[in-house]
DNA sequence: CCATCTTTGTGCACGCGTTCACAAAGGCAT
DNA sequence: ATGCCTTTGTGAACGCGTGCACAAAGATGG
């Protein structure tokens, strides 16, 4: 799962709360698929279950929308595609850039998912400048001098920034600066933006080390029942013990092959 | 962001919260920041600024983990990125295979986040025979076929999937089926596993419509002050307005243009 | 050794999100 | 029309997460 949501503690943004707002896009692929195969009404409980949720929770998150069921049957599939999709804002066209043009926006600039719904992707834009014209997805890739030219022309509000943690800040400044308001930040870092502009962010590494946590999670709870009581946490193996002051020297040892770009 | 986190209702493991959980990434690689910059120590402060959160926030995760501060002065920035890389279970070495070596699959095998931090890609996995054999990110890619004798060999227990939404659900059961207890999913599909495999997701398209739909909203308060009252939503141009029953025949109406392909 | 200053660790209160459980509402058969 | 059955929409309770604000703890200087 992306994590995410910068700035906005939890704004209850003219009454949907913010987590429903996320879930909505869930509906929305659900109630799609259910199109598709012509299913004229869907209840509550099918659809969540088909959206992975709780019956009682959607039925709620419906209700901040509107009251579009009809008890007794259930939810006309077409019309809550409809509203969900006009709730989201999907109705529109949103023309997006994609900054940073290397493995993964590339990658990104061909996922189908992009222009699927309402996004379009108006211009790939990289820093190099020997990928400048090179073609990816079927666009040009434009040099970083055009950004804010770009930005303006094409009225372009939505960023995604996949570029090196590096130059991600920049990147977002400059995008910010043009007018995006939106930015959705693959770069591992905590990009500062000013109020009213929406980050969110995708974080791969983050992801596998929260897994990881409940991996050696259940490890240690097959092994070892209760390891140890509650100040726990301290103590560990003598000689390899690294002491805060020792620690520092790694980085180059134990996996000494790690590519020096990309934090982690 | 990445969304995500599925089953486990916000269990509290072993004490630490889920949400804290999800935020010692960020110290850890904060602090990994100052730790190559040679900085001694931090404050809450410094270290909450950089991680771009609260600093009572901080306190408190940490708090969770022990007593690792020294009032008056800070934290010991080599010793609690031990501390915390131990709670995340960093400090060993976990195998991870990618299933789907498309364009999203090879941005992964060639992501640097990767092998930084305790992770291994331990085998590329793709359903294509012409696929077979051919290095990836200085790894052959292996077919499908190998898959549980992969995941046997190496003890691997996380996987992240990469493939087409339509494959995702067979390649999650067979993943599992083979011994793999943690998932982290990048097709768009809602996959269902049995109790105690954890399942993450990330995905590209609920980010953007999220933000979409709060860009929506900016755009809307800028011209129309205050739109509609409460119960607000519903209504719409006069003659289109589709009632509950009359609903079903729309779909193709005001928006008519809806791409049916990759419903989101 | 004492006073002062800094920064941690946490008790407490508040608000969002989730879930339960049920009354209201509509369809359908008789 | 009437009654039964299904499913929605929501009031209310509960629990997690957040942030305030302060007491405790340690460092530092005289």
């Amino acid at each position: 799962m992306a994590t995410g949501r910068t700035h906005r503690p939890a704004t209850r943004s003219r009454g949907i709360p913010e987590a429903t707002v996320a879930r909505l896009p869930l509906y929305l692929r659900a109630l799609t698929a259910l199109s598709e195969r012509s299913v004229p009404t869907v209840s509550s409980e099918e659809l969540a279950t088909a959206a992975g949720v709780n019956s009682a929770k959607l039925r709620k998150d419906f209700s901040y929308l509107g009251s579009y069921g009809t008890r007794g049957v259930g939810y006309d599939v077409e019309y809550l595609v409809y509203q969900i999709s006009r709730e989201l804002g999907l109705t529109q066209d949103w023309p997006v850039v994609i900054v940073g043009i290397g493995n993964l926006g590339a990658a990104l600039a061909n996922y189908g998912g992009f222009a699927s719904r309402g996004f379009r992707v108006a211009a790939l834009i990289d820093a190099d400048p020997a990928m400048a014209g090179k073609p990816v997805a079927g666009l040009p890739v434009r040099h970083t001098d055009e950004l804010e030219s770009i930005i303006t022309d094409n009225d372009v509000s939505i960023g995604v920034i996949a570029t090196p943690a590096g130059a991600a800040q920049q990147v977002c400044d400059r995008l910010v600066a043009a007018g995006v308001t939106s930015i959705l930040n693959f770069a591992p870092t905590v990009l500062s933006v000013p109020e009213g502009v929406d980050v969110r962010k995708v974080d791969l590494s983050i992801e596998l080390q929260i897994l990881a946590f409940h991996e050696q999670r259940k490890a240690g709870e097959e092994t070892t029942s209760a390891q140890e009581p509650a100040a726990a946490v301290q103590p560990r193996s003598g000689a390899a013990v690294r002491t805060p002051a020792a620690g520092r020297a790694a980085g180059k040892g134990p996996d000494g092959d790690v590519p020096a770009v990309m934090p982690a």
